[in-house]
DNA sequence: TGGACGGTTGAATAT
DNA sequence: GATATTCAACCGTCC
């Protein structure tokens, strides 16, 4: 009997050290095994990433596929230019293929296309190997010890995590592996569609991503960010598992740091260096196990002479939250994504709601403008020019670098949800969607529901000022001045609050507080405040006591058909208005017009906007644009200069 | 059953 | 300046 002829799929899992699935397919003592990659459309097209990204999955890619060319040189990481589903059957064939090995994927799109490419190894008689790696435990073995539940809590997982026993130590590297045997492709490349491709805004070049299936020079190489047609990239922070490696020796050497960390004593503030670890990125690409991450901790932990933090805030703590999003994702499919049919997620009528497909209930990555005062919201807040500092700092440094510590997330969440925009979490989570490079699908939406107080918390009077709170850490504004350069000069009394501070001294300092952010390029001037703080935290902590009050979640048959409206008052936040409507919070109008502009700019009073609210008019089978007509003023004339702010935000509205 | 309690990371004020 | 208390009051879990 000839010896196993193997395919091993890299996915989530771009390492050597610790991988289950791996050791699964050297264990076959296979004849030749063959590394792959598939260039899966469903990452090039459909899902939201930006350059930064990209270059940390190249990163990885090319690190990995240097480490296995090192056990072998006739070996290579080989990446293949076609969509997994139709290019299996093909090579399973060209290759003689008799096993092909994976680590399990529980993301909502991988379990289908998994699904598939199973049941077309099935037909054609390969074996499919299938190993748990990517968390601490399983998480479908955790949904099934929570009583088949989704983890809503960390005490849940570990109950659950008890249930299911200890979690393993990790698997040595390999220190060889087999040749990759013969790669011709003798069959046609089927192109995928590009249809609707949603990267395009991520592009400024020719996308040849698919040109041919071995790449330009038929070597199965790593593409280039040019080659992909991509902007140019700005994170300093780069992939690969050697340097995770590296990191991790380095984290792991101070000893006390590792065994007292506590996340919410951590400094968002902090750069050079960062207060955190900076591995989440490698713990998405696979480029570190978490397991190994885990055990290297927990032995110093155990040594440790001194007091060590316990989880949830230590270091492990942060896996069992990781672990705690991907058994919530695992449970729930597709629906943990949205509010739409999402049993354990609170529905709150947000401004920019999604648009759903009624055929499938799914949000179509599209969204409605139901008000424009919420639109222009939301696109300072995505761009940094709120005229909030800490907000403006966080969301540039999110862009420029790809990450921000986790509590900034808290802050520039918030604000944009229940503390401030009220607009919809999920408006947030496709832009971290697009430009962290720790994007994890499970945790970012999970910890979007959290700082929503739509899942896993609820206490939504508290909230987080972006005056007072980054002041816990950084009375100077040394962050501020980094990320905010017009800034730079500012007094510290006034870094936080730079509308506060005398004309004089903002022209002593080099920068006037003035306009609505449109003047992007300017560094003599920094725009006003979108809002008065304290006005819209009144007005979104009434909102919230209001929805929390009518208690609908997104599976509610109200929700579901649009009904929910007769329970809310006309006049409360959000597209509330009428007792019939679309599914979900769909709204049937998009642009505000026919408004008179008054000179008024100041944001009114918490019982202004009530007045405001009763006194608006409601026009017969013409919805409301928004709760308030003097803020529709305001906004009608920054709506005209936002379009030209942002020319890029064609996926938008 | 209902009341106590915990919930990784608030803010303002008092000591 | 650091720490404790109060603020107003949410949910889900647990006994």
């Amino acid at each position: 009997m000839s010896k196993p002829r193997v395919i091993y799929w890299f996915r989530t899992d771009l390492r050597l050290h610790d991988s289950p699935a791996l050791k699964a397919a050297l264990d076959l003592e296979p004849e030749c095994l063959y590394p792959i990659w598939t260039w899966d459309p469903h990452y090039v097209y459909r899902a939201r990433v930006g350059p930064n990204r990209w270059q940390y999955l190249l990163d990885c890619q090319n690190d990995l596929s240097q480490s296995i060319t090192r056990l072998n040189s006739k070996s290579k990481l080989l990446l293949i230019r076609e969509a997994p589903q139709t290019l299996f059957p093909k090579l399973f064939k060209a290759w003689n293929v008799t096993h092909l090995v994976f680590e399990k994927d529980t993301d909502a799109y991988a379990r289908e296309r998994d699904e598939q490419v199973v049941a077309l190894a099935k037909k054609a008689g390969v074996e499919v190997i299938v190993k748990t790696g990517r968390t601490l435990y399983d998480p479908d073995e955790l949904v099934k010890h929570n009583h088949g539940k989704p983890t809503m809590s960390i005490s849940q997982v570990q109950a659950a995590g008890k249930k299911i026993g200890e979690i393993a130590r990790p698997i040595p590297a390999p220190k060889e592996l087999p040749d990759p045997g013969n790669t011709d492709l003798h069959f046609e490349q089927e192109k995928p569609s590009n249809e609707p491709d949603i990267n395009a805004i991520q592009r400024d070049g020719n996308e040849a991503s698919y040109l041919s299936l071995a790449g330009p020079n038929g070597d199965f190489a790593v593409p280039t960010i040019e080659e992909l047609g991509l902007k140019e990239v700005t994170t300093p922070h780069r992939g690969g598992e050697t340097i995770a490696l590296k990191m991790l020796d380095d984290i792991i050497a101070d000893e006390t740091y590792t065994a007292t960390f506590e996340k919410p004593k951590t400094a968002p503030t902090a750069f050079e260096p960062q207060a955190t670890t900076l591995l989440s990125p490698h713990m998405h690409f696979g480029s570190l196990s978490c397991r190994e991450f885990y055990w290297r901790v927990q032995d110093v932990v155990s040594d440790f002479k001194g007091t060590a933090s316990q989880p949830p805030t230590s270091l492990t703590g942060q896996l069992l939250f990781r672990d705690m999003y991907f058994g919530a994702q695992a449970a729930l499919g597709y629906s943990f994504g949205q509010t739409y049919n999402n049993p354990q997620c609170r529905f709150i009528p947000w401004h920019l709601p999604s648009k759903i497909d009624t055929e499938s209930g799914l949000i179509t990555g599209d969204y409605l403008v139901d008000n424009a005062e919420a639109d222009v919201y939301f696109k300072r807040w995505k761009h940094g020019r709120t005229g909030f500092p800490w907000i403006d700092g966080l969301m540039r440094q999110l862009k420029d670098e790809g990450w921000i510590h986790h509590l900034g997330r808290h802050a520039v969440a918030c604000f944009l949800t229940r503390g401030g925009c009220y607009v919809d979490w999920e408006r947030g989570a496709e832009v971290f969607e697009e430009w962290l490079i720790d994007h994890e699908a499970a945790c970012n939406i999970g910890n979007w529901q959290w700082l929503s107080c739509t899942a896993f918390f609820a206490q939504f009077y508290r909230c987080y000022s972006p005056i007072a709170f980054p002041q816990k850490w950084d009375k100077e504004g040394n962050f501020i001045r980094k990320y905010v350069p017009e800034l730079k000069n500012f007094d510290k009394k006034y870094i936080y609050e730079p509308w506060k501070a005398p004309i004089a001294d903002q022209k002593k300092w080099g920068c006037r507080i003035q306009g609505e952010g449109s003047e992007t390029s300017d560094v003599t001037l920094y725009p006003k405040p979108m809002f008065d703080f304290s006005t819209r935290r009144e007005i979104c902590i009434q909102g919230m006591k209001n929805a929390y009050h009518i208690g609908l979640y997104g599976n509610d048959p109200k929700v579901l058909n649009g009904t929910w409206r007769e329970l809310f008052d006309d006049n409360a936040e959000g597209p509330t208005e009428g007792e019939k409507g679309p599914p979900g919070a769909m709204v049937e109008c998009k642009d505000a017009d026919g408004h008179e502009e008054n000179g008024d700019n100041e944001p009114p009073s918490p019982k202004a906007v009530k007045k405001m609210a009763v006194k608006s008019e409601k026009k017969a089978g013409h919805k409301r644009e928004a709760s308030q007509s003097t803020l529709d003023n305001a906004v009608t004339r920054k709506k005209k200069k936002g379009a030209e702010i942002f020319p890029n935000e064609t996926h938008f509205g």
